[in-house]
DNA sequence: ACTGGCACTCACCGTTTCGGAGTGCCAACG
DNA sequence: CGTTGGCACTCCGAAACGGTGAGTGCCAGT
């Protein structure tokens, strides 16, 4: 069954109002606040259609109208346009952004400026080491049979590890597997590595080998495999603003799923570059966010994607906006990750 | 007006009884579980002095008691004995401490063993540098004008930047900048940086003297002053455990105040190495933290002490056990540290 | 197709009642 | 004098109650 326009500029009328109020809406309220040119009661047939299609409900008889988790995706799909920021958030944007001295303040600044633009939980994720390119790579000793590999790439990570190798090697050693490995690798993109150091210990002098051995198995296990996702989260006293009755009466599980990195991460999983990509309540892959939204979305330099980041808010959130600020942050990030 | 021992007792067994009920404590219920061998009038008696004298309250008049703070206060001091821990728990921080790979690591396993053990928000802070001492300096080559450099230090950590230079420096410059940095500072306490730092500029050739001072102040600003403290938390769910009447009814206040690192910090302000500091509501520094009890100790390799460590919860928190659980991590961690 | 009218429902709020846990006080007792 | 049993009193919390009003569904009229 199709939905007139009319019944449309209700559905959008009350996920408006209970977006700012918060309360379930009736018919009466919202033909005074927005100009419906019709009467209550032919709004309330309406919502009764609506409520009958799964984009409303209500809390009990007798209340006003809620939307669903449904309706709100009706909502985001089709009938909310992007609010365009305000001149006073573009400003913070770029002065929040502008005094960044290295990657993790960058990130670091970035999140906190998304939790304070939306006033909700903030997740940056560092830009991802698989779709980075190896800018360099050094080779520090720091005992005879220690090394300490440190991988410096395009995006600005910087990672360090330490290697044990088995035998003893010297000074014009480490310059020499230093010298294969950037070689090799300087200017590919790390996602490539698994191949690229597979012939590795056969270029180097054969008592060496066993030593490009290890250094290999580090670069793969712990550099492309293991620490490859970094994300960070700040706001998360936004979850206890706003009423109790989001979140299903506790907040706990949210806070609980928001402490494991790997579920964090697991946020990003649809994101494409540019379109934000919006879960709402029971679209959540988590079962512990059920009872929340996620507005995601991918950054990098010019169209490409090197990481993902989002808030997370109750369903009941300010989606035309929250989507702005994200796409908005996303693209500001892009920029500066470009310009470094 | 000094208590005897019966009331002691009393208040022992009131702190004792409200942290597991989390209900006021009447008369009655105590006397029968505890075998104090008087009668519930005469524990009456002691209570109504016990709350003249500040340690007690009551909720509502004809309600149970409930200690204050300085109830606490004077239990933690006087009244509990640690908790030993159980052979479970010893069991449980062994094998979570065993398999770290890097300090990052380390830490990381740390927090999150605290907060599980001890069902509360735990709070590490990393190997302090100003204590650290330096293990090895390395400047990296990015390009002709930019330098990195990484710092190693005993106690594990990595810290890197990014240095501009006012001048090309070539391979040979970057080896003589590394050998002075290196010869003035290993071995020894980044406390002791900024005056070492001194003279660089006067020991290296003048045309590299501009470089030098560059580096120098880098490695003054951010190694030593800004990026010096490093802090994680983690278990912040179980701030959303138990009733919603810790914590004044908002939780809020206390989430914020997490999430500002500086303030974390503040907590291990007046830690001594082995002596868990305990600090109880009002007793915090920081205004929003008032309704929260902190219990903090250092660690360290050997009877250094290189950090602080700590959980933060509801003022009713089983001081023992908590007690106990902080001092015997923090001294497993100081093991670690040593071993690596 | 829309509207006004109307009966109905039900959460919400303030009031009331009631039971019980707990207290403070006092007189009695060893 | 410290301890105890007794007793009147307080007051929270739960349950019961009733009135109010927002909101609905339905229907008949235009």
């Amino acid at each position: 069954m199709a939905l007139d326009d009319r019944k449309l500029d209700v559905l959008r009328a009350i996920v408006e109002d209970y977006v700012a109020t918060q309360e379930p809406v009736g018919s009466r309220a919202l033909v005074e606040r927005h100009n419906l040119r019709v009467s209550p009661a032919t709004v309330r047939n309406d919502m009764a259609v609506l409520e009958e299609e799964g984009y409303l409900r209500q809390p009990h008889t007798s209340a006003g109208r809620v939307p669903t988790d449904k309706g709100y995706r009706l909502f985001v799909d089709k009938l909310s346009r992007i609010k365009p920021l305000t001149p006073a958030e573009r400003r913070a944007i770029e002065r929040f952004l502008a005094g960044a001295v290295d990657l993790d303040d960058v990130v670091h600044r970035t999140v906190r400026l998304l939790a304070q633009l939306t006033r909700q939980v903030a997740i940056v994720q560092y830009p991802s080491l698989s779709r980075s390119r190896v800018r360099h790579l050094e080779l520090i000793s720091i005992s005879t049979t220690r090394l300490m590999v440190v991988m410096i790439t395009d995006t600005g990570r910087v990672e360090q590890r330490l290697v044990d190798v088995p035998g003893p090697v010297g000074a014009d050693d480490v310059v020499e597997l230093r010298a294969t490995m950037n070689e090799a690798l300087v200017g590919r993109p790390l996602a490539e590595a698994p191949v690229l150091v597979q012939g590795f210990h056969e270029q180097v002098r054969p008592e060496l080998s066993g030593a490009m051995a290890s250094l290999s198995t580090v670069l793969l296990e712990t550099l492309v495999e293991r620490a490859e996702e970094r994300v960070t989260i700040a706001g998360t006293a936004n979850l206890a603003r706003g009423n109790v009755l989001d979140f299903a009466g506790s907040l706990r599980p949210v806070l609980e799923a928001l402490e494991e990195e790997v579920i964090l991460l697991k946020l990003f999983g649809q994101v494409r570059q540019t379109t934000a990509h919006v879960s709402i309540g029971d679209e959540n892959e988590i079962v512990d966010l059920r009872s929340t939204s996620v507005v995601a979305t991918g950054y990098g330099p010019r169209d490409t994607m090197v990481g993902g980041l989002g808030v997370l808010g109750p369903t009941r959130m300010d989606y035309p906006g929250t989507i702005a600020t994200v796409r908005a942050v996303a693209r500001y990030l892009g920029d500066v990750l470009e310009g470094s």
